[in-house]
DNA sequence: ACCGGGGTGTTACCCCCGGTAACATCGTCG
DNA sequence: CGACGATGTTACCGGGGGTAACACCCCGGT
C-alpha cells in the first residue's frame, strides 16, 4: 500500500480525537485512535504542525471554495456579501471542532511571532481583498482599502461568528443581516440616541 | 515587605521576558530573569496562566481605559470612531510585544474551547457594545445589533491591526481612515467597476 | 533461493515544560 | 524565646513533542 492512503487513514484518526478533544490532543491520543504508535504518524507528517497543516487544507478545501464561489455570484452587491457571510456562517456552523482547528492552528508557536489570524483564515481574506480590488471601484487607494477591508472583514466575521456559535443569539440570517447592516454603514446612518446622562461608565475595574 | 511589591518586581521580570521571547516564555526563562526559581512564581500566581492574567491585567488597564475614554469623547461620531481606532493602533502600536500577548493569551488552553477574542479584547468588545447601545439608536435589535457589532468591530480591528503592525503598508492616520470608510459604509457606497473580465468560460473547477 | 528496499510497526529513550513536595532560612512581632 | 510569614532552595512527578534503534513483511530483481 502506498504512502498517501496510509496518510488518509491516518488523518481521519487524527480527525475523529480532534472532534472529540479539541484541537490540543495530544500526538499519542491521536496514534492510539489509529491504533499505533508515535513514531508513525512523525514519518508521516514530520511534526505535530505538519499534521495540523495536512488536517487544516483538506477541511479548508470546502470553506475556502464555498466562499470564493460565493464572491463570484452574480448578485446586486449587498446579496452577494449576504450570500458570503451566509456562507462563512453555515461553514463553521456545520462542523465546530474543525472550524476550532482552522482558527486556533498552532497553540503557542514561539517562531513565527503573532498571525491574528490563522493561514486558512488568511487565504479568506486575500479572497475577499481579491474580490473587493476587481469588483468595486475605490478610487486610487483601491490596493490599500482592500487590503485592509479583506483582514478587517475577515476578522469581523472571525470574531462575530465566534461569538454567535458560542452563544446562538439568533438564527443565521439574522445574524448575516446584522453584520451586512454593520458592512453597510448603518452604523453611520443611524441617529444619535439623546445624550442620555453617564458620560463614562462608573469605574468598575474588573469584572469576570 | 509584603506581597504586593515583590509581585510587581515579579511581573516586572515576566515582563521582560516575555518583550524579549515572546508570550510562549517558559516559566523557568521567567524565573530565571527574575533570580530565582520556580516554585516562588508558583507561589504567587498559582499557575502560569495566573501569571498571564496578572500580566495582562497589568497592560491592558492602559489600553482599556484609553478606548472607553475614546468612546466617550464628545464629538461627531464618524471623528469618534476615528478616536476610538487611532487610540487602539497608538497602543498596539507602542509596545508589540505585549499587544502580541493580549492577542495570544494562553496558548492551546483545552479548558474554554474557542475563543476567537482574548479576554482583554473581550472587555474591549463589550466596552464598544456598551457605547453602541447607549448612543446608537438602532430601532428594536438595538441589543443584538450592539453585541454583534462589538465583537465584530473588535475582531475586524484586531485583525486589520494586526496586519497593518506586520506589514506597515500605510501611516496610521491613513489606516484609521481605511476602517473608518468601511465603517461607514463606503463598501456600499462604491461604484461597481466594470465587469472586466470574470464571468469568463463556465466553471473551471480549479485549484489554486 | 537469496537479498535488499520500502513500507509496516514496536519499545525505549531524551529533553523540556507545567506543577508540587519537602525542606531551609531570614526578620519581625508578641 | 517561639511562632509566623515571607523568602528561597533542590528534587521530583506526569506528560507532551520528538527521535533512535530495532523488527517484521512483502515484493521485485538477480
Amino acid at each position: 500500500m502506498s504512502r498517501e492512503p496510509r496518510r488518509e487513514q491516518l488523518l481521519n484518526a487524527a480527525d475523529r480525537v480532534i472532534q472529540r478533544e479539541g484541537p490540543s490532543a495530544s500526538m499519542n491520543a491521536i496514534a492510539a485512535e489509529a491504533g499505533i504508535t508515535k513514531p508513525i504518524l512523525y514519518r508521516h507528517f514530520g511534526d505535530r504542525t505538519g499534521l495540523i497543516r495536512a488536517l487544516t487544507e483538506r477541511h479548508t478545501g470546502g470553506l475556502l471554495a464555498a466562499v470564493r464561489q460565493a464572491l463570484a455570484e452574480p448578485l446586486e452587491r449587498r446579496d452577494r456579501v449576504e450570500h458570503v457571510l451566509d456562507t462563512y456562517l453555515a461553514g463553521i456552523e456545520a462542523r465546530p471542532q474543525v472550524y476550532r482547528l482552522l482558527t486556533h492552528p498552532e497553540p503557542g508557536d514561539p517562531s513565527g511571532a503573532g498571525n491574528a489570524l490563522a493561514p486558512a483564515l488568511r487565504q479568506i481574506a486575500e479572497e475577499i481583498t481579491r474580490a473587493v480590488q476587481s469588483q468595486v471601484d475605490l478610487g486610487a487607494d483601491r490596493d490599500l482599502l482592500a487590503e485592509a477591508w479583506g483582514r478587517g472583514i475577515t476578522g469581523m466575521v472571525l470574531a462575530a461568528g465566534d461569538w454567535w456559535l458560542e452563544t446562538r443569539p439568533c438564527t443565521r440570517t439574522r445574524m448575516v443581516q446584522a453584520l451586512a447592516d454593520l458592512l453597510w454603514g448603518r452604523l453611520a446612518a443611524a441617529a444619535d440616541l439623546p445624550t442620555a446622562v453617564l458620560p463614562t461608565a462608573p469605574a468598575e475595574p474588573n469584572g469576570d
